[in-house]
RNA sequence: CGGGGCGUAGCGCAGCCUGGUAGCGCAUCUGCUUUGGGAGCAGAGGGCCGGGGGUUCGAAUCCCUCCGCCCCGACCA
């Protein structure tokens, strides 16, 4: 049993300047983590206990798919070499030099570690499917440490790695990792969406994000209330309603002195900017500086999506054309640009969003100073185009598959499960015999479970809900299963022996009981007691108090924030049945 | 890497502009009184004022330089 006398939880009053979001300010102010450097925490004694909690969850449910391995955390550059992420991997690597002056770096994640014990033990189909997971500390350079835990340089990583003969295998690899996924998330009580990702420069077949809706995130998603659509707002779309054209009539230029944006020219010619078009000029440029001209029509009241039109050019970079770039290609400034006119090279790429297909009579730039279109119709006034959906999605829209109101929100990423493919085995060399003892490639998958997020992201849910005090004070409780213990018993005076003694036995009972028990028998005021408690964050609260001497206790259930009193006999029983155990 | 801010006791801050022996609140320690929502009184300890250099009789304060940390952006398989 853990007295709270003889522990070390050095909880503040104030939060440290540094703390803006809440689980950073909760995690300094509870005692759970200290500051070591930028990006660098000290995992105290509580943090420690939940971290550990949240380990054991996730290797409990990786046990029932895979098999854990611990890797070095050092790493030799030849396997970086081998997979060519020596470079690739650029300065967010972690390098050094050892006393010969070999190169080392620290392990940012372990496709070339794992690969290599394939390449170098499998070799036969017979041995294959493999899942091998560990749980590991890793290190990112990265630019901007942020956020308390959310974003550091060292951190805990689960990392699982499937090698299968084939594409089949690779399916079912992912899919137990997703069933797994979801009941890890669920066991360590948080509420999170799986979207679907862009998979990126990784160039793997299927990706899907773990994320939890919450203002301390960095990435943008999109939900259906029913859960069955979420994405990335980096690949999200949306039905649309249908929109109602402006009457047929002649192709018409109108002078539109000093209108350019969608704004002024839809005042100007009171119009809806649905009724317009957009014209977004830009220029897509490759590392190896190749550069080439995209331009992309959207709704005016539409905005481009750079990731949609940037993987629909190929994985370059976008950024807006400048003023002579726009002038080698119009014979107009921004703001009267237009589709007619263009054509498409190998120089310049012309896109039209779906949104606009099959749209008619739109008001656009003429491509000439100070005047606009009328009655401009895709497909008739202008046709080379390639059609592709580059807008962004907002809030309401319908969702592509049960037509619910979009929700957008901010949110963290917990977990990301992958489709590799054979970049690894390839580059590495990686080859087993398959039944007609021909040499094949296994195909692999990658699967990666943030340790620390899932402990900060429940944090910041609870802290969400929860809201501040009226002194402005942040309140918060974490699930049972992550909290660093699942009850606290608050002697509420201890000099006073009766209630002392009473505490002992609740705590022993209930630790008989198996539960995570922390005594709080410290000779504090009853208030300091109850505040460190909330603090800590744990889910349940016994109050041995005053109404001791009718035989009474009461219990603080801290998640639903309600108070209920019983028998001193009675309140293990009372427990046991809200924790099923 | 671009922009902004900050570094003074464990935490939160004042002092700096206008140079003259470093302060407040909380926390800590001792004693007494207290004890249902961060108690009261009395006393005490705790500082390379981020580092280095300079100006000056004298620097937390002015100048130069380096370092660290935070925020916004870029970046983030």
């Amino acid at each position: 049993m853990h007295r709270w006398s003889r522990l070390f939880i050095p909880t503040l009053r104030e939060a440290p300047a540094d703390a803006v979001v809440a689980s950073h300010q909760i995690l300094v102010r509870a005692g759970y983590i200290r500051q070591l450097g930028a990006g660098i925490y000290n995992y105290l004694f509580l943090g420690t206990r939940s971290i550990n909690k949240i380990v054991a969850i996730v290797r409990e449910e990786m046990d029932k798919i895979g098999q854990e391995f611990y890797l070095p955390a050092l790493n030799p550059a030849e396997i970086w070499q081998e997979s060519g992420r020596w470079t690739g991997m650029g300065e967010n690597m972690f390098r050094l030099k050892d006393r010969k002056g070999a190169d080392l770096c620290l392990g940012m994640t372990h496709e070339e570690v794992m690969t290599s014990i394939a390449r170098d033990e499998v070799r036969s189909y017979k041995q294959l499917p493999q899942i091998w997971y560990q749980i590991q500390t890793k290190f990112r350079d990265e630019p901007r440490p942020k956020s308390g835990l959310l974003r550091v340089r060292q951190f805990t990583m689960k990392d699982s790695y499937s090698f299968d003969i084939d594409e089949a295998g690779l399916d079912v690899s992912y899919r137990l990792h997703d069933e797994a996924y979801r009941r890890i998330f669920t066991r360590c009580g948080l509420e999170f969406v799986a979207v679907e990702a862009d998979s990126g420069a990784m160039g793997g077949s299927q990706s899907q994000e773990f994320m939890v809706y919450t203002e301390a995130g960095e990435d943008l998603i999109a939900s259906s209330p029913d859960g069955k659509y979420a994405a990335n707002i980096e690949k999200a779309t949306a039905l649309l309603a249908v929109v109602e054209d402006l009457p047929d009539a002649e192709l018409e230029e109108v002078h539109t002195p000093g209108q350019r944006t969608i704004e002024e020219v839809g005042a100007f010619l009171k119009t809806q900017p649905h009724h317009q078009v957009k014209t977004m000029a830009m220029m897509a440029v490759w590392p190896d500086g190749k550069a080439k001209s995209v331009v992309a029509f959207l709704r005016g009241d539409h905005q481009l999506n750079e990731t949609k039109l940037a993987s629909l050019v190929g994985g370059a970079e976008l950024r807006p054309m400048q003023p002579e770039e726009i002038a080698s290609i119009f014979n107009a400034p921004a703001g009267y640009l237009g589709p007619i006119g263009l054509k498409q090279s190998d120089k310049l790429m012309i896109v039209l969003d779906k949104a606009l297909e099959g749209r008619r009579n739109l008001i656009a730039g003429a491509n000439k100073e100070e005047f606009h279109l009328r009655n401009v119709t895709p497909g008739v006034h202008f046709n080379d185009f390639v059609v592709a959906d580059v807008r962004t999605v907002t809030e309401g829209e319908p969702d592509p598959i049960g037509g619910q109101p979009l929700r957008i929100g901010k949110a963290v990423e917990i977990g990301h499960i992958f489709k590799l493919g054979y970049k690894y085995t390839e580059s590495m060399g990686a080859r087993v015999l398959d039944q007609n003892g021909k040499e094949v490639m296994p195909i692999m998958g990658c699967y990666g479970i943030g340790i620390e997020r899932i402990l900060t992201s429940a944090m910041e849910l609870s802290a969400a809900k929860k809201g501040l005090t009226d002194r402005g004070d942040l309140q918060y409780a974490l699930p049972p299963s992550i909290a660093p213990f699942e009850v606290v018993i608050t002697v509420t005076k201890q000099n006073d022996a009766s209630l002392a003694e009473a505490g002992e036995k609740i705590a022993r009972d209930l630790e008989a009981a198996g539960f995570d028990v922390l005594l709080d028998d410290r000779d504090q005021s009853a208030g300091v007691k109850f505040k460190d408690a909330d603090l800590i964050g744990v889910p349940y609260r016994v109050n041995i108090g005053k109404k001791l001497a009718e035989g009474k206790v009461e219990l603080v259930d801290r998640l639903s924030d309600t108070v209920t009193e019983h028998g001193v006999g009675d309140v293990v029983a009372q427990l046991k049945s809200a924790f099923q155990k």
